[in-house]
DNA sequence: TTAAATACCATGCTATACCATATAGGTAAG
DNA sequence: CTTACCTATATGGTATAGCATGGTATTTAA
């Protein structure tokens, strides 16, 4: 019945002492239909958490491969950061996840996670950098709309 | 549900004054599925030991096979240096390896072991210089991004 | 015969699997 | 339009299994 794979919508849900969170229904569901983990990591740009299933870690694999040398420094570099930081989580009967101190401390999360799709991938931030995070994006778009419209009017 | 073969993840071992050190889970289980050993050898670039199945070792000796003269003194070199260098490293019931004094020396390993996932790769760090390592890396990979990028979008 | 490598046993900890309860969204009957 | 019921999801709590690690025995090699 599905016929895209999309990470949509934003989600809050509640981490328990423990770091254990709910993952959304929806992406459990893509998890499952595409028989594949999800796999979280830090953004490397921002103080928030990323996730994508290990589906796309494989694609994104064989791309270096062929992009680059074997023995490139480049290649080296790359793969330390980005499969070393990269974890496979695996979310029991009941759809939760736990989890690790290192991404807890990283996006600052305290008892609510915010998850935004992001398509392929998704995001998992604290709420109130979220709230930050949003309203900075909205008015970036915002200043870019009258463009738009000149060339709409154009 | 595991579909792919990716190590992952970064994990701190201990290393008992034997020289054993147990093998990240994960790692075992990919030996395991894909019924190979593993593979470990010094690093040609770093102060790390590097480690993949023998599974991958395969794959390297037909690349060089096609990517070289045959008799050139270049694979003449990587073939000495790779493959002299590698060792097969079974582990016991419960799960651990016993490195050699070699590549003890060469990692500068003392009493932890830090395991770092790189895809079809792994590496194994001393604690300090891993710390030193990956902050060397993100500082670099953060300038060269939008060459990544373009690469990636080709 | 001694040292070193390998295999096996025991223990404590923690991730994870499972059960039970609560909450919300949706549907159909009143 | 309201109420009651049902299903799916989220959350709290607890038990269990898997893992790392200390220790010891057994085998192999020098």
């Amino acid at each position: 019945m599905r016929k895209t794979f999309l990470f949509l919508d934003t989600v809050i849900n509640k981490v328990d002492n423990k770091g254990r969170v709910s993952l959304p229904a929806d992406y459990r569901s893509i998890a499952k239909e595409l028989n594949t983990q999800i796999v979280l990591y830090r953004s490397l740009t921002s103080n928030c958490i990323e996730g994508c299933t290990e589906e796309l870690m494989e694609k994104l694999a064989s791309d270096i491969e062929t992009s680059h040398d074997f023995f490139s420094s480049e290649q080296d570099d790359l793969t330390n950061l980005i499969f070393g930081d990269a974890k496979r989580y695996s979310f029991d009967s009941t759809g939760r996840i736990l989890l690790s101190e290192k991404l807890i401390a990283h996006a600052d999360i305290k008892d609510k996670a915010v998850f935004v799709g992001k398509g392929r991938k998704f995001q998992i931030w604290n709420e109130a950098e979220w709230a930050k995070e949003e309203q900075r994006v909205r008015e970036e778009i915002l200043q870019k709309r009258p463009t738009i419209k000149r060339k709409e009017d154009v």
